[in-house]
DNA sequence: AAAAAATATGTAAAATCGTGCACAAAACCG
DNA sequence: CGGTTTTGTGCACGATTTTACATATTTTTT
């Protein structure tokens, strides 16, 4: 195991869960609780995490990057992924937001499948133009160093002229209660403008993400249409999404 | 086992796994460890992968493309590259055209030089959101398949209002008489934007481009401000372009 | 205050790295 | 074609890094 693997995998847990205990680490990733703490220095020195007694927090500070977990719960994305293409019509007009579970939905369209495209992930946008029956638009901006996403005015202007049949919303937390939230001020300001450009909101995300929430709401529950995770129809996690009248898949 | 097989083997292998061990290609490529290390070097400082103590991780900036072998003439981009740099002051306005010779602009950019930077390429775009103290705003629009830009409307629209010190203009031909030109009408209206916006414009080019002409015409030797070429500065090639004015590197 | 948990520090073994060098293969050149 | 230069590869060796364990110290909990 790579130094650099375990720090990817520390940083998203602390990503997900706001917090990590230096033992569970220690024991997941089957190596010595010192070498853990050393991990944690490293990433604590540069600003990555905040180290206390016994484990580590999140740093405040610090914007959690889109591509840190990009390893994680890769078949779970790809699931994910295919379900959601489902939804979508031949010569349909789509919103993609960032995060790696769009960039597998980027990477899996259907080569015949018609589709006009407005994104401002970098990583999608390069996915996309892959495709010869995908018109791609890139919703320009200042580039965002962590997230590889177009943030600021300019951007949201441009989406508040686009209509859209679907957005497909990536990363971010889902809370029954809360609704949808995010760390990142700018990442929440651009997402409401997505919302708003598209009839029907589907929101994609893994079940590590459900019921766990942010600093800054997106949009309550009621505003989205369609969820979509790896899990089982039947989930309890679920129940309550569905009792509030999301399609769930 | 020719090293481009090995490199092809490596990068393919980072790019299913997200990382490798150094032992394991060694092993199974059956090569000694010093080779692969070696390789390891080699693709690293191209910033195809990022490498760590013990193997390599994907580098999360590189973009994984399908005509990726358009390493013809590296070595000359990366010496055209090296000098156009050495125009850039810190803290000026940069624009930046496409082309694999502004990628490596990009890509060799010093760390501790704060630039603002417009440009209408993705690829050019991911490469510089790798620094730190560079701001990148990635002028949108329609993608174009082939050429990985934004074209159309919008974007000339867009920079029409920018004022930038600098323009990087990258491939296209240049004749002594006809002046810069170009194939593809779109991208001749792209590059007439791009040139209006800044008060140097530099073009860089490999030498097989010059005195050569495309169909349409992008602008006048005369509104060229600096050629950069891998040509030693007495070249008689370049004669011509000096004697009205430019200034040639 | 005592017990438990977590941390800091030192050390030794193992893994990995960098460098110089020899040798072979390939490319170059007259 | 033969000789030279260049390039790539493997090996040896010392230097460095990484890791786990042992032990002492600090912090937290009871």
């Amino acid at each position: 195991m790579l130094r650099e693997e375990r720090h990817r995998y520390i940083l998203n847990e602390v990503k997900i869960r706001n917090r990590v205990l230096l033992t569970d680490i220690a024991q997941q990733l089957a190596v010595s609780e010192d070498t853990v703490r050393r991990d944690l220095q490293q990433l604590n020195e540069r600003g990555k995490l905040k180290k206390v007694h016994g484990g580590a927090v999140a740093n405040s500070f610090h914007v959690y990057t889109y591509r840190e977990d990009q390893i994680y719960a890769h078949e779970h994305k790809i699931e994910i992924a295919t379900k959601a293409i489902q939804l979508l019509k031949d010569g349909g007009v789509l919103v993609m937001g960032g995060g790696t579970t769009n960039l597998e939905v980027a990477r899996l369209l259907p080569e015949h499948l018609h589709l006009t495209v407005f994104t401002p992930s970098l990583p999608i946008a390069m996915q996309l133009i892959a495709h010869e029956n995908i018109e791609t638009i890139f919703v320009g901006g200042r580039l965002s160093h962590d997230a590889q996403i177009a943030l600021g005015g300019e951007t949201i202007k441009t989406f508040s002229h686009v209509k859209a049949d679907y957005c497909f919303m990536g990363t971010g937390n889902l809370d029954a209660t809360q609704g949808l939230t995010e760390f990142d001020w700018e990442v929440v300001q651009l997402k409401k403008a997505m919302i708003e450009t598209a009839q029907q909101v589907v929101v994609l995300t893994i079940s590590e993400k459900i019921n766990s929430a942010q600093r800054f709401n997106v949009c309550p529950v009621t505003e989205i249409h369609v969820l979509v995770t790896e899990l089982d129809l039947y989930d309890p996690r679920l129940t309550e999404f569905s009792a509030k009248g999301l399609n769930v898949l």
